[in-house]
DNA sequence: TTGACAAATGACTCGTTAGTCATTATTATA
DNA sequence: TATAATAATGACTAACGAGTCATTTGTCAA
């Protein structure tokens, strides 16, 4: 379990100065100082490895952004904190996000594909929950335009620092988008993206639909895993209430609030925020 | 010479779908019913004919963008006309768009990345003398933010109809992002990137300073290749004019507006504009 | 028809890579 | 200490791809 984190890690750093296709395993291997063979212990292929490194960091990113979405109080702070939290997440994982945008729409693997769109149709449901709320029917018309422009500034900034080396101020960055951001909200009036060509967008949403099921699936295998006994006993009340709801809305809440910091559970979290609509 | 030309064609087919790597040479032969030994008669390598490609289409949308942009003369026009022709060069050439947004940062061949980045830097000039032009002083702090926000709006919406099937109407599309450009215009009081930021990101701009001499080598080249007795004639005066100015700018702009037109003078067309300061 | 020249072919070389598996080293258990 | 179980190794295979070059095919002038 702890190689695969040292592979994991290692070939992050190889990936994002290389690229996928052009790392091999043998250098991965070699730069972890473990034997090839070692690699196919932990991963059954490449391709794996990437998709378990994708899964990993866009779980983290998205769970992360949905957080702040969903516990900013205060509008006047969320499209700030939004931004601030985006582009802090790249920083710190600035080499999961080289690899995100050099193998953006590339990649021959049809998995891999589909496992980013499906992270992209997610990140625009939390892009458009925070929208609707801070703006309300002023966007109706507006609204899914709107997403893309908010996209459109992340992905060009974005590239702005990740590809060249001057450190950046994201306070002030964020400052400025907000304000960017406001401008176009409160005063398009020409929209480009309707509802109907939103959904045509986006139709291939089925993937992995996380019911019911798959949540406790995933919870069953965490809690095995778990070792820390408030976190749990949290998952397993959690657990209890999805099958047969009992606890009160307060409890859920503090219950999801005890796993919510715990690196192996934010994706559960997420997951459980949404299904029990907190 | 025109064995170069399919080839070109069939390989820029093959690399919108499956990317530059995972196309093998023996593939696009067989695409083009040529033998493999065939394709290095017309290229000395494979990556010969991406550079080739990436030339190609750059130069021609380059110089169609600068075209409009200094020959527009109502500003209200302006913009749109730029969204608009941007928009419909994607359109035409979706094939190599696709090979653009997908070889994105990638690629492992560094003159590649020397020639994607001086052909981004010329597009961020044409964007910028556009913006100068029309908001002027008004831009002056916001003006490379704003470069910036176009090549988002760009970016995203390009994407969006480039990978998924849906018809697009460009005269909407650039009526919604002329709204959207001139609100950021107007209104952005918040910049982020200072003139220092700007010509920190664009520091290795030298790449082809593109003087005098090469312009002239590359003129010397067309002459020779050049049939049509107008364009020749044409691209013969220039020639002299640029050894030894004598004639009368009106002259020159008429010489340049014989040229512009004929496929293989564009480049040279879009050079001497800028040198020629028309 | 012939011979000289150019165009085109594709079998071949050489390097590389993902993935396997018989063998060896390490650790746990009795 | 002996034995079993598990972890790790790296030489090996099979496949593929870029680029080469000896050979064949086509063309055209004499």
């Amino acid at each position: 379990m702890i190689k695969k984190q040292l592979i994991m890690e290692k070939a992050l750093e190889l990936f994002a100065k290389q690229g996928f296709e052009a790392t091999s395993v043998q250098q991965i291997t070699e730069h972890c100082g473990i034997s090839k063979g070692a690699f196919y212990l932990s991963f059954k292929s490449k391709d794996e490895l990437i998709l378990a490194l994708i899964n990993h960091f866009m779980m983290q990113f998205i769970s992360e952004i949905d957080y702040i979405v969903r516990n900013t109080n205060d509008d006047k702070e969320l499209l700030y904190k939004f931004y601030y939290a985006t582009f802090d997440s790249f920083h710190k994982h600035s080499d999961f996000a080289k690899i995100l945008m050099k193998e953006q729409g590339q990649s021959i693997n049809k998995e891999l594909i589909l496992k980013m769109h499906y992270y992209d149709r997610l990140f625009e449901t939390v892009i458009l929950s925070m929208i609707e709320r801070l703006y309300g029917k002023e966007v109706k018309q507006t609204k899914y335009d709107l997403i893309y422009c908010i996209k459109g500034f992340m992905n060009t900034y974005s590239t702005l620092f990740l590809f060249s080396n001057v450190p950046l101020d994201v306070n002030k960055l964020s400052k400025s988008l907000v304000e960017k951001t406001n401008l176009l909200a409160r005063h398009t009036t020409v929209p480009f993206i309707s509802q109907e060509l939103f959904q045509m967008f986006n139709h291939p949403m089925n993937e992995e639909g996380t019911k019911k099921e798959q949540i406790l699936e995933i919870m069953e295998q965490k809690i095995k895993e778990m070792v820390e006994p408030i976190e749990k006993e949290s998952l397993i009340l959690l657990k209890e209430q999805l099958l047969e709801p009992t606890l009160s809305p307060a409890i859920v809440k503090g219950l999801l609030e005890n796993i919510r910091n715990h690196p192996h559970c934010k994706w559960i979290s997420y997951l459980l925020r949404g299904y029990f609509k907190l």
